[in-house]
DNA sequence: TTGTAAGCGTTATCAC
DNA sequence: GTGATAACGCTTACAA
């Protein structure tokens, strides 16, 4: 390895001064194309690098994104969604040059002591927020310190939605469970289920009103009878499990042609209870799902990453925005896909 | 916000050299007290943070570590168990002060790739390697180059295992396999089956042996029937299901007892074969498997990432090591945990 | 114990 | 178009 080169030794190499050296680096139409040509060369053959410190310290940017990882969930199977977001984002904010830096947290206040720790010492340029929620406390704290933002997720706040200083790429969960359920409603299905999170959770009432919207379009079942067709339960395979059952109770006499839930944890507790006897849409397509072979509304995470990136950095790419001169639209709420599946791999019986 | 302070101003601010106050911060005792106070107390006041980037071009010490994000599988489902990795390695990193960088790759080439532009960019001081396999192109590349390293996993090479320059930390598949196999013999079954990846693989092949060690010791099944109740696939829950037909196909009359798998993939694809029939068990204690109710493996991932951490930067911790001064033993192997548990939910027949 | 001076590798400013 | 000079914020000799 050795000592790595530095402007200075290129700018020996190629008989300029190191001055040039950074120009054809930085400006190369300012650089005559012959003395480029031998800096290049030079570049080459030294196999030099900008240091990258060194340049973060000069430019006073970072070029580096902070992002949280999300704590472990335990009963849960959707912990590869934040995965699969993670790598598509690293992997397209590396193709502009940014990096992404890690850190963990216990609980909003902890995190927000984070931000500052990183801002603080230049450590990033921005932060990349996942698992919004109700009256967030973080977005708050970044605008009021001035920091560089986008959030997966919408501000789920009564007028937080449309704040200019809060940017947001979301998933549009109400179109999705629409979608699965217009999909079993086609497929003849008429008494649909709907199995989710206890309301006041923003992501869940919003598919929540998918579902509803997509009953109420098709008309089959009278409105006095939507209330019965619903569960509420906290996310995990168990809990799931346990309201599917709540539900088939309190179906009466006509019960239940299929059910939609919000998350595939809900989705894989409910088949482990109906089985293949009545279809279920799952939400995320984890690769359980896929394994499994049920039906799952699948979220665009690619799309998602690229959306986020391009609110961080604006349209042009390259370094992360200042605050100012934001004049692209402020949120971005892709469409999700519903992935249909044949139905569930039957565990057999005791 | 307005510009952070720098070293001069709490200089300033408290009456002081710049050195000083440097003096406090990186060498407390060479500094008397009252002036120590006076300039913690103006660090406070002022809300100062060293700059990390003037830090680390200073020191040549970007105190960041490397890490290749995983590609995402598709059939398989323990995905999370790098994920779990990742949070426990970043939450500890961050206690003693160090970063840690993402990246990610198509393939080992393209790693090089990356570690090179990493490394030259004095980006990181050392990598951690994840899925090492057989005559890793990766390793070598990187002890070549005089980086800093230690892969979560073997080297499986013939003599690479003793290699005083590759540190690694690894899960003892073996034992693991065997404490499994052996639980299953003391709940009275004779004939247990093993579901693993195709021979090759280093770590499948260390698994296997665990469950061959227990089934000779006990030696309820004579040696020659041994390779009949093997089977191998590739991970996923699809080609587990087949694998798992393929046993039984093959089992003859006395059957098969019970299947110990490698990965909770495999097991999950034997569960939809056999279902709550015969026990299976698995390997990471995913959340599936954990959701679903059957046994498996845990691998001790939070030992892991210490001991990780502690062959990166030495026991002491702090910054990271530099190549010479390495005394302590190079690597980790560190025994995982059966986690029993009652069987698999049931999937209810079509 | 504290202060002075130099330099880490880069880029921005301004002459030439 | 190219080159000298300064500065980003910090730490580490060395001198006082």
């Amino acid at each position: 390895m050795g000592a790595q080169p530095t402007v200075s030794d290129v700018a020996d190499a190629a008989g300029v001064s190191r001055q040039t050296v950074s120009n054809v680096l930085n400006a190369p139409e300012l650089v005559r194309p012959a003395t480029r040509e031998r800096v290049q060369d030079a570049i080459g053959r030294l196999g030099y690098r900008p240091h990258a410190s060194a340049r973060r310290l000069r430019t006073q940017k970072s070029s580096t994104i902070g992002i949280r990882l999300d704590p472990i969930t335990q009963d849960g199977i959707s912990g590869s969604i934040l995965d699969r977001f993670l790598h598509s984002f690293t992997e397209q904010a590396d193709r502009k040059g940014l990096r992404v830096l890690l850190f963990t947290a216990d609980g909003p206040d902890d995190e927000i002591a984070q931000f500052r720790r990183l801002s603080d010492a230049a450590d990033v340029d921005g932060f990349v927020l996942t698992s919004t929620f109700h009256g967030d406390p973080r977005t708050e704290w970044l605008i009021e310190h001035g920091q560089s933002f986008v959030t997966f997720g919408r501000p789920w706040g009564i007028d937080d939605m449309t704040d200019p200083q809060h940017l947001w790429v979301d998933v549009d969960g109400r179109s999705g469970l629409r979608d699965a359920t217009a999909h079993l409603l086609h497929a003849g299905a008429r008494r649909i289920a709907f199995l989710g999170w206890p309301s006041g959770s923003g992501t869940g009432d919003d598919r929540r009103e998918g579902w509803l919207e997509a009953m109420r379009a098709a008309g089959q079942v009278p409105e006095s009878d939507l209330p019965g067709l619903q569960a509420v339960a906290e996310d995990g395979v168990t809990f799931g499990a346990e309201a599917m059952r709540r539900l088939q109770a309190a179906a009466g006499p006509d019960g239940i042609d299929a059910v939609v839930c919000t998350s595939d944890s809900l989705a894989l507790g409910a088949l482990t209870v109906v089985g293949s006897r009545i279809p279920v849409i799952g939400y995320d397509n984890t690769p359980v799902a896929a394994s499994l072979g049920y039906s799952s509304v699948e979220q665009p995470l690619d799309a998602v990453a690229a959306g986020v990136l391009e609110l961080l950095t604006g349209a042009h790419g390259g370094r992360v925005r200042a605050d100012d001169g934001v004049t692209d639209p402020r949120h971005r709420l892709v469409a999700p896909r519903l992935v249909v599946r044949g139905g569930p791999a039957l565990i057999a019986p005791r």
